[in-house]
DNA sequence: CGACAAGCCTGGTAGC
DNA sequence: TGCTACCAGGCTTGTC
């Protein structure tokens, strides 16, 4: 699921739940998932420290650590999940990375697949620019014409330019399908040429969609019902206009959109 | 059994 | 020539 509206409720999650605990020990089953950092270093780097603050950026979670020791860096990948358990909560499988509070509460990072990443760093902006992310759209007051700008002389289709994480941070696969459904274009329509009017539609559309989400917790079973997301997948049906959804192949990832209603190419 | 799935990264090529 | 843009393919592992 991870893309900015799930990042932004599990960063969310941590404020809410995991400051200002002491971690008393780091769980870290094994290495896959660390980023230049070994399972041992990290358990050095965050033991006896608390949490002190949250940040994110597209679908990076970074998480302070006390006595400016730098921050914990999440990211989810396809697969990741994090969750603060209560002491005789059940561990979830898939375990990456376990936090225990010395109040016996835990922070809990699984990832089933093996695409997430988990790291330190000292410098969240100086990671943010090596890593070439560009604006949130959320923290950032990206305006429509920084968006236009950011579109220019991109030739392939909308759904890839969005989901380029050096264009905007944070959008994935399934909220472009979502935004571009609710602007009425089809995925495939080139970056470069949409009218300037469009590229304000999607510029509300991206703000609208990813605020929805984030209220929603994220679950498109939450969704309002005239999204595309609660439908997409196969054999579903356009909530506007009841005919099937089409899917296909775009910037190396399934597109859905309805092909009579996001038939506009520009 | 193969195809596919929300992520990112890399390498080769095409094009300005 | 040198840069950017673009795409295919790989990574991973569970499900259909």
């Amino acid at each position: 699921m991870p893309e900015l509206p799930d990042v932004e409720v599990f960063r969310r999650r941590i404020a809410r739940n995991a400051l200002h605990r002491r971690i008393q020990a780091v769980h870290a089953p094994d290495d896959l998932l660390l980023e230049d950092i070994s399972a041992s270093a990290l358990k050095r780097r965050l033991g006896g420290h608390t949490l002190e603050s949250t940040d994110r950026h597209g679908k990076y979670l970074f998480v302070e650590l006390g006595d400016h020791a730098g921050w914990l860096l999440l990211h989810f990948g396809m697969t990741g999940d994090v969750e603060i358990l209560d002491e005789d909560d059940e561990e979830p499988t898939y375990l990456k990375l376990r936090l225990d509070f010395e109040d016996r509460g835990r922070l809990a990072y699984s990832d089933r697949r093996r695409l997430g990443k988990i790291g330190v760093v000292d410098d969240v902006q100086a990671y943010i620019e090596e890593h070439r992310l560009g604006p949130d759209p959320l923290e950032d007051d990206v305006k429509p014409d920084e968006l236009r700008e950011r579109l220019r002389g991109r030739r392939t289709s909308i759904k890839a330019v969005l989901m380029d994480q050096s264009v905007l941070a944070g959008l994935g696969n399934i909220y472009t399908d979502e935004i571009l459904f609710q602007v009425g274009l089809h995925p495939g329509a080139p970056a470069d040429g949409l009218r300037e009017e469009t590229v304000r539609e999607i510029h509300r559309a991206i703000r609208r969609v990813v605020d929805t989400a984030i209220k929603a917790g994220a679950d498109p079973e939450k969704m309002p019902e005239g999204f595309l997301l609660p439908h997409r997948g196969k054999g579903g049906e356009c909530p506007r206009c009841g005919r099937e959804l089409r899917k296909e192949t775009m910037g190396g990832r399934s597109a859905y959109f309805c092909p009579h209603d996001q038939s506009r190419k520009s």
